[in-house]
Parts: structure tokens; sequence; C-alpha cells
DNA sequence: TGCGCTGAGTTCATATGTCAAACTTAGCTA
DNA sequence: TAGCTAAGTTTGACATATGAACTCAGCGCA
């Protein structure tokens, strides 16, 4: 049996205070966090989202719209060579904020719920380094999301 | 208009080969994002997880259950004085690994969905100083989750 | 000019999940 | 033994997810 030490009766602050729990409405869902992973992989195409998630088409739609309409994703239209214009979904910068996020998920995931080693990993733009996701000193310097580069190991492209 | 450089069409690995894909199944919902809040808080009780959180009874049953199945949280049976043996649902070890996955999404909400101060911070609890998730080099030391200590900024305590 | 293609979005019927409230159960005190 | 309470289950109304079929608009091509 465990003493009763340390047991919080509730959390230190109410939910509508909570970091988290704002978070969590807008982007606490199993979709949106795969279409935000998309998204930090460079996939900006409805339809190759589509094929990539299986997401039903409904979803996507709506998830996106939420995205844009909370300022995480844009929609651009943008023109291939022969082909008519099109819209691609990207990150705003308050987007790419959140890669800590699905770093943190992905690095979990990966250790925890896969057999096998990470299929992918991060690596520093310029100095080659493997990177991860961590706590650290608030007065430490992070680096910048924007030097992120993937990895992909031994895992067969489709 | 955006040039197409570095338009991807599929993610660089299957679904089924993906940590973020699979933690998300798992986590990736709304209510156990917030349970998960609550046992790092340190809340260990249904009920009170139900009061703080306002979650529907059987959603929290539901979700404790697959926390329990996976090895995130342990149910483990205790006793207050004068009253009968509950059971206190507290986080694994590697239910405690998620902690950079919950405070990544803290950092994120508090600065972009809030438009007030932190509620709350974390801190070394030997040093004091704060801390913060952030992406670092593979090679540098992190922190140890058990060293953490939240400290409450300016927010009433219900 | 009109034909057919395709990316994006909508609509539909069905299935599954969420919700609040009422009810059940088990173990304790008195 | 009665009554209390934390935890869990059931209920039925409602909302959202799903997969398939359908719509729509812009484009290349004949």
């Amino acid at each position: 049996m465990k003493t009763t030490k340390s047991i919080r009766r509730n959390s230190p602050i109410p939910l509508s205070q909570c970091g988290v729990f704002l978070a969590a409405e807008l982007i606490g869902d199993k979709w949106t966090l795969l279409i935000l992973r998309e998204a930090l992989y460079g996939v900006v195409r409805f339809d190759d989202m589509l094929n990539d998630l299986g997401i039903p088409r409904a979803v996507l739609t709506a998830r996106l719209k939420r995205l844009v309409e909370n300022d995480i994703m844009r929609r651009d239209p943008y023109r291939e060579e022969n082909s008519r214009t099109r819209y691609s979904y990207t990150l705003t910068d308050q987007g790419i904020e959140l890669t800590p996020v699905i770093i943190a998920l992905m690095q979990w995931g990966d250790r925890y719920l896969r057999n096998d080693a990470a299929p992918i990993s991060l690596m520093h733009k310029d100095t080659g380094n493997g990177l991860k996701v961590a706590l650290v000193d608030e007065q430490s310097s992070a680096l910048s999301i924007n030097d992120i580069t993937l990895k992909i190991n031994d895992v067969e492209k489709r």
C-alpha cells in the first residue's frame, strides 16, 4: 500500500487558465496531430495527406479548416506546370512552434510502442548532429526549429 | 504564389512504422492528455480527476482503463485514516516519460492561447532554475524528469 | 468550343463515441 | 445491521466519425 504523502486533491490551476487544456482543445486529437506530422515532413497537399494518413475526406477538410482558422496552418494557392491552381497547407510560425510537441510524441512512440529502431531521426542542418527534445534549463540556448533535417533510417520507402 | 520546391508527396515512413501515429492512437485525445496533466500535477483519485476536469464518469473510467492496460498508469489500492480502501492512479515509468509531451503542449498553449503570463512554471528541484522543453543536441545531458517542481504564479487557488 | 480529367469539397446513411444523470456495487464506520 | 461514499455501469439523447457517392471548378487537349 502506498502512503498518502503528496496526494493532491486538485490541480494547482483552474482548467480555463491552463495551457494544456487550451492546446488540447485545439490540437488534442489523433488526426490533428497526424496532420501536423505531415506538415512537419513537408507534405502540403490535401490529396497527399488523404492518401498518406487514410483520413476521411470530410475530417481532413474540417481539421485543416480549424487549423487555418486558428493560425496554425496557412492555405496558399500554388501552381505546377501543366496543371490547375491548387492549395497548399503549410505551418505558420505559430504552427512551427508545435514541433517539440510532435517530436516529443515521436520520441516516446518510437521508444515504447515500436519494437524496432526509430525509423527516422532528427539532425541539425549544419552540424549533422542528432537532436532530441528534452527538459533543459530555461537559460540554455535552444536550437532553432528551422535548422532541422530529417534523416530516414533503413525503412523502405513505399 | 509559392514555388513548388520541397513539396513532398508522402511522408518518409509508413504510418504503421510511425511513432507519432502509434502514440497518437493511444494518448492523442483531449481527455487522455488532460488526465496525464492531472497525474503530473499529482492528482491521483478518480473523483478528484472527475471534479477537476469535468470529464464524464464513463469516459474517465474508459480512459484510465486504457492507460493502465498500456502500462502508462498504475492502479494501486491505498488507504486513508477512517476510510475505505481506494485506488490511486499514478504514472508508471513509461508514463512519466510522457512529461515532455505535456510540458511542450503547456508551453505552446501558455504562449499562444493565453493572453496572460503562464500560470505555472517548472523549476529544478535542487537548483531552483526555471526549466523548459526544447530541441537540443542528442549528446547533451537532459535533466531527470523526477527533479521537477511546479511553481504556481499569481493565480488564485480555487 | 466542348470533353474529360483531377484536386478539393460536400452530402448522405450508418456506426461509433460522448454526454449527463440515474443507478449499482463494495467496503468501510458506527 | 444501516447508511455512507468512491468507483464503476447503464441509459438514452445527441454529436461526431466514417466511407462512398456525388458536386464543382479549372485546366489541357482535340
